[in-house]
RNA sequence: GGCCGGAUGGCGAAAUAGGCAGACGCACAGGACUUAAAAUCCUGGGACCGUAACAGGUCGUGCGGGUUCGAUUCCCGCUCCGGCUACCA
């Protein structure tokens, strides 16, 4: 009578792991525990669309690892939360006028509801969403901490890892003032200690969108530079925001990457965007400043390289200072400082109207290769140091301010960017390097022999490089550089849903800003957004916090002094920056982390998530941990110890789930059809973990049938109540039976241990297309295989051990192990050969020597008759495995 | 343009310290049960040639080479597809 329902087996199991606590982890680990595992999933947006079928993918895995070492006898941390500031929701408040707390929570409990239908073993006690101020707290005390920071590259320390590194993140209060700063006052020091903070003021160009209102990052900007949302135009502007010194760390950050357990793919992602160059850095001087050029060397010879360039020079980073030769115009960026300086009355109207254009294209504008390259001439002339040429220096937005020096030396001979742009507007191009293979030297920019160079002629490209950059070292005209591409963090929003910055500005007795900050101390966070109806942009980039209340934003300091709170607000991805920390010890009101808490869990052991995050998320992270980590308040310099992609999950018709596509899979009417299990089941039965793979519902179906085999296999579906079926009985088992099971135990544990998850699955279904058809079945066969099946389908693992007479829950009863000895074959089917192709399959016994194998092989009938009339050259025995015959 | 990943039956896939290609599942076909269907169970299956049916043969893991007794697996050179990134000097 009662047929494998999920609708009734799967709610009694999860209203049983919540009655009974199963999955909640005390911090102290019972006397037996068999070491820590902490798994996580990256936590999601609670978007208002719920749960999409990539959600489970990654936690269903993550599921299945916990359980299975729950069984082990470990001691499993697995913790679910919400990433929740984030502008959707406050887009949703405005068009609803609903408060984006409400629709958040609202989000947050179907995302939980969906999580609990499909049976994850969360402990929920530990759940938290960034919104919660007991949360963003310490996001803001972390904030604070980093603003209390500076990088001291110099010191050389050893952590409690007992890993020796060089530069280290130190308290602002160590920082050393120059006499001549103290010599200024108490406000040069505040300035001069603000100048060195890993938090620090910068006005930054950023995307402003006016018809929205509001400023939009990199990614919410389309390629043809309109707003994402609306389709409006967008326009840079420079404003006063935060930053985060990420960059003093990038050395760092690419160091230890390298013993980390992560996809490759992700190492050479962040590798690629911290993206270190090693080259020179160098001086050209003006023409016509207040020297002539052999004044200007033997003044540099005698004083050195400035830490700081002198005003009568351009300096410029290059990779190939092996190419100088071939230097014969120079480039700055329109935003360069020296433009003003540099542009001749002639060239003035010209240069202004370039530099404006450039103001208002969006980065994106200004790096579509596809439109051809822009410039002025600023009329102004630079000495190339290496031969006294006077080269044109033009102003040109194909070189950015942002990287290296903001200013380069042109080498069209060797560089694509050079020489179209020398093409366009007609620049000397001179050829400095020779292909080895004696093709064309103009475009090439491989390495090859020095042309045109003087002395270096006939030298290596390697060699070329360090001479040249010796010989400006030791003429004080340049040095060896070391360049990333990794920018500052721009770590302020324009918007009401995130995290306020715990931060007063002061003001002076007009009521302006000046500049100096003051910190709100500990005991007054959180920093809580005010209650605010109205948040909607108003068309300029004033942040909505700036009308908040007066009570809100303004306030006396005890000294007096003005104050105005910092109205922009934190990105969303400051919230996802520590959450994994707050997962060991959420409750904890004192301290962000118990520091035993973060020693025993600490770091995360495995950490599944989508590739999406494989750059900013895990670098940002990556970033606030170790800043915590040098101020002594974490054990470890990672993390995250193993990562592991999921792949993306795609419709039936192979293309990327969409609304718009019409191919989008909701899990809930999933569960509705075929229940958790098979879901479960299914998304990790579709093929590697990590591969892009086709949705097919007829695959869901597939599952769930061997679901309900199994379920037949061990209840009796004839009688009224769920029982064990007759057929079962506590017999021992036959010698195949013994070698099945134990072949499947082994199999199904290493392919868990490799999170091969599809190849487990296959193995059980062999194990029951095997035993569902034989009486009677052995007891302790099904007692195994039960508790095999438990981390994938766990409500009917749950059900089916109940129905073998177990009283407890199966989500602690110990893994199944395997006898080596139950393995072995007696005998084994052995192919054999005939150059190469397979001719035939013989049976010897499991421990047949060479010479046996080779013997039965000659004499099998088939291998008699092949091997007729031809001569055996050669014969291959590989012993248990294969005969080959090298016939002519 | 750069980096990364991939290409195996009608479909999702499996197998690589080099050794029976296609486990497992889907779809399909035939059969059993049934008045019938659903469900379930059994059987079949890479392609081509061949046979009344067996037998047997040839080809076959994107393409072209190479190493080897033997290559889906290793090496060299391509093609196509997907993801990320994009003037970083």
């Amino acid at each position: 009578m009662p047929r494998y329902n999920p609708k009734t087996i799967e709610p009694k199991w999860q209203a049983y792991w919540e009655t009974h606590q199963t999955f909640v982890t005390p911090n102290t680990p019972p006397a037996d525990s068999k070491g820590k595992m902490y798994v996580l999933d990256m936590f999601p947006y609670p978007s208002g669309s719920g749960l999409h079928v990539g959600h489970p993918e990654g936690y269903t895995a993550t599921d299945i690892v916990c359980r299975y070492a729950r069984m082990q006898g470990k001691h499993v941390l697995h913790p679910m939360g919400w990433d929740a500031f984030g502008l959707p929701a406050e887009q949703h408040a405005i068009n609803t006028g609903t408060h984006p707390r409400v629709t958040t929570y609202q989000n947050i409990d179907t995302f939980r509801r969906q999580l609990k239908m499909l049976g994850f073993s969360y402990d929920w006690s530990r759940e938290l969403s960034t919104t919660d101020p007991d949360y963003f707290r310490w996001t803001q005390w972390i904030f604070l901490k980093l603003y209390d920071t500076w990088y001291d590259p110099t010191t050389e320390w050893t952590g409690p890892d007992g890993i020796a590194r060089t530069g280290r993140g130190r308290p602002i209060a160590e920082l050393p003032i120059p006499e001549e700063v103290t010599a200024m006052g108490d406000d040069a020091v505040r300035r001069y200690q603000d100048d060195h903070r890993l938090a620090y003021q910068s006005s930054a160009p950023v995307n402003w969108c006016p018809e929205l209102g509001t400023v939009l990052a990199n990614e919410e900007v389309t390629a043809d530079g309109k707003s994402d949302r609306g389709n409006f135009p967008v326009e840079r502007r420079a404003l006063r925001q935060w930053m985060l010194r990420i960059t003093s760390y990038a050395e760092r950050l690419i160091d230890e990457l390298e013993p980390l357990d992560w996809p490759e793919s992700v190492k050479a992602l962040q590798r690629n965007w911290i993206g270190k160059s090693i080259g020179a850095e160098l001086d050209f001087p003006l023409v016509g400043a207040n020297h002539d050029f052999p004044e200007f060397m033997s003044h540099r010879q005698e004083t050195g390289y400035p830490h700081t360039p002198s005003l009568d020079v351009i300096r410029v980073y290059t990779t190939r200072p092996d190419t100088l030769f071939g230097a014969t115009y120079m480039v700055i960026a329109p935003e360069h400082p020296l433009v003003d300086k540099l542009t001749t009355i002639e060239q003035k109207t010209q240069v202004e109207s370039y530099r404006q254009q450039a103001s208002l294209k969006t980065d994106l504008d200004r790096t579509d290769l596809a439109k051809t390259k822009t410039g002025v001439f600023t009329g102004s002339y630079a000495t190339n140091p290496v031969n006294g040429n006077q080269i044109p220096v033009w102003v040109a937005d194909y070189v950015l301010a942002s990287y290296g020096t903001g200013a380069i030396m042109a080498v069209p001979g060797h560089d694509e960017r050079d020489l179209e742009f020398a093409q366009t507007f007609d620049l000397p191009i001179l050829p400095v390097v020779s292909p080895p293979d004696g093709a064309d030297p103009i475009g090439f920019t491989g390495q090859g022999t020095a042309i045109n160079s003087g002395q270096y002629d006939g030298l290596p490209t390697l060699d070329v490089k360090t001479q040249i950059t010796a010989w400006l070292a030791e003429n004080g005209l340049g040095k060896q550089a070391v360049n990333f591409r990794l920018r500052d963090w721009l770590f302020s929003r324009q918007r009401y849903w995130g995290e306020p910055f715990p931060l007063w500005h002061e003001l002076d007795d007009d009521g302006k800003p000046t500049g100096l900050v003051r910190t709100v101390p500990l005991d007054q966070l959180p920093v809580v957004p005010p209650d605010m109806d109205d948040f909607k942009p108003k068309g300029t980039p004033d942040p909505p916090l700036s009308w908040a209340p007066d009570n809100w934003l303004y306030a006396t300091a005890d000294d007096g002094v003005k104050l105005k709170r910092e109205t922009n607000s934190m990105p969303q991805w400051a919230g996802s920056c520590w959450y994994y920390l707050r997962f060991a010890d959420n409750k904890n009101a004192d301290f962000f982390i118990d520091p035993d808490l973060e020693k025993y869990w600490l770091p995360v052991d495995l950490y599944i998530g989508g590739a999406e995050h494989a750059v900013l998320h895990l670098l940002y992270a990556r970033f606030w941990h170790k800043v915590l980590f040098d101020l002594g308040y974490l054990s470890s310099a990672e993390p995250f110890h193993k990562l592991v992609n999921q792949g993306m999950i795609l419709g039936e018709n192979n293309e990327k789930m969409s609304k718009s596509r019409g191919n989008v899979i909701n899990p809930d009417d999933v569960v509705n059809q075929y229940g958790a299990d098979a879901l479960r089941l299914y998304e990790m039965f579709m093929g590697p973990l990590e591969a892009t793979k086709p949705w097919q519902m007829t695959g869901v179906e597939g599952v769930s049938r061997f679901l309900a085999r199994a379920w037949r296999m061990i209840t009796d579906e004839t009688a009224d109540d769920v029982t064990l079926n007759p057929a079962i009985d506590d017999v021992p088992m036959t010698a195949d039976q013994s070698r099945l099971l134990h072949k499947t135990i082994k199999a199904v544990t290493d392919d868990i241990e490799k999170l091969s998850l599809n190849t487990a699955i296959s193995r059980m279904m062999e194990f029951t297309n095997e035993f569902a058809g034989q009486t009677p079945r052995p007891k302790a066969a099904m007692d195994a295989f039960v508790r095999l099946l438990a981390p994938y389908a766990p409500h009917l693992a749950e059900e089916l051990w109940q129905t073998l007479g177990h009283a407890e829950s199966l989500a602690h009863a110990p893994w199944p192990k395997y006898d080596p000895s139950e393995l072995i074959e007696t005998e084994l089917e052995i192919p054999v050969q005939i150059n190469g192709k397979l001719k035939a399959k013989i049976k010897v016994a499991a421990g047949a020597s060479q010479e046996e194998m080779e013997a039965a092989a000659k004499a099998d009938p088939q291998i008699v008759a092949q091997l007729e009339g031809k001569s055996v050259v050669k014969s291959v025995v590989v012993v248990g495995k294969m005969v080959n015959f090298v016939v002519k």
